[in-house]
DNA sequence: GTGGAATCTTTCCACTGGAAAGACTACGCC
DNA sequence: GGCGTAGTCTTTCCAGTGGAAAGATTCCAC
């Protein structure tokens, strides 16, 4: 046991990561996660500042590792335009303790400039990735592009309902679901009647 | 000051509800409340046991209203099959903090019977709105169906993007946007394998 | 080596949620 | 009227939490 630990923060950051992902953040305790990682109660202090810290740079590294994915997924396939949101989807579940805190500003400072920078990254790899859905000629910014709009929110609803355990999951690999559902997104037609066609028509 | 408060119980639940929305839940102090609410700081415990108990009564107080409101929709027009959606979203956004309770399970106690009860009457009321969805002909139950898991995904997304700040909410009323968002749900459009089996059921 | 910077500990504090026991009040019953 | 019981709230105490401040230890450039 050295008084210097190594790398504490590192250490910190996935003992964090295993509590959420446990107990759920509202349980995340920072001297639960000092004993875990033998470490006094405020050792984390000086990397962190104090617990919103933590849970910022918790988010911070989750907009890094997300947009890292997402922008190495192959979209040149015959539904490439599904495959940003079957990664995100899968992403999500595969961290839902980062997935957590990314999209909960109240638990994180939102002036962190880390925090934004990540943040920005994440966004710029979700744009790529909704102008495939609102057509390569549209700009996927979903502040402007209702349909790209609609690719997040679906997405993004998807893995929230998952998440908070909504979805059935038992047996059936849950990318092929979210194919299925990601699927059922479609440009608008003509305003002042349903775009959805129900079977016996 | 009568020794009695009088109704304790929904004074506790308004302000508990005030103050996440003001804070979030991860802020809130039971410790707060009875200070807000004159009264020690154990008196809630005669009426919600805990404080997770204080949080399930909240989020079945959320289920209920939201049931009755999505009961209430008037699903008959042109774009009925949205209305369902709509109100979905303008509900969460009116009550962020019963919104933000209700769908994180980490936070309550979901063996809780209340709970449960109020649970089940909302995904009746949710089944009936992902019915206009999917098609009358088929069922509405997003376990079976995933164009309407597709639904309420895409609704559920965009109140939970909404909520955590990630919408261009200047200016325009949520509504109208909300309304261009859902209506690109469609049935598939591409060929090759049908997103929904036709099992038996 | 030595001085300074980085890292971690010790100690203390205000605060939190919960347990236990007691005090007050409403109300049916005599 | 008085009485007793159930319901409601308070008082008191406790273990646990996050954070502030100051000190101890180690690393590293020189």
């Amino acid at each position: 046991m050295h008084y210097h630990h190594g790398d504490l923060r590192r250490a910190m950051l996935e003992a964090a990561t295993e509590a959420i992902a446990a107990n759920g953040v509202d349980r995340l305790s920072i001297r639960g996660l000092a004993r875990a990682t033998d470490v006094s109660h405020t050792a984390f202090r000086h990397h962190f500042g104090d617990r919103r810290g933590l849970l910022t740079a918790l988010a911070a590294e989750g907009y890094g590792s997300m947009s890292q994915v997402l922008r190495a997924v192959d979209r040149t396939g015959p539904e490439g335009f599904l495959e940003t949101g079957v990664a995100y989807i899968e992403w999500a579940l595969a961290h839902p303790a980062h997935f957590q805190v990314m999209f909960e500003p109240d638990l994180v400072d939102m002036d962190d400039p880390d925090l934004r920078e990540a943040l920005d990254g994440l966004a710029g790899a979700l744009m790529m990735g909704a102008a495939d859905f609102a057509g390569r000629d549209q700009a996927g910014d979903p502040r402007t592009n209702p349909l790209a709009l609609a690719a997040w929110s679906l997405t993004h609803g998807f893995a929230t309902l998952a998440l908070a355990g909504n979805l059935p999951t038992d047996g059936a690999p849950v990318g092929e679901l979210a194919r299925d559902v990601l699927r059922h997104l479609a440009p608008p037609t003509q305003p002042g009647h349903p775009p959805t066609e129900p079977g016996h028509g």
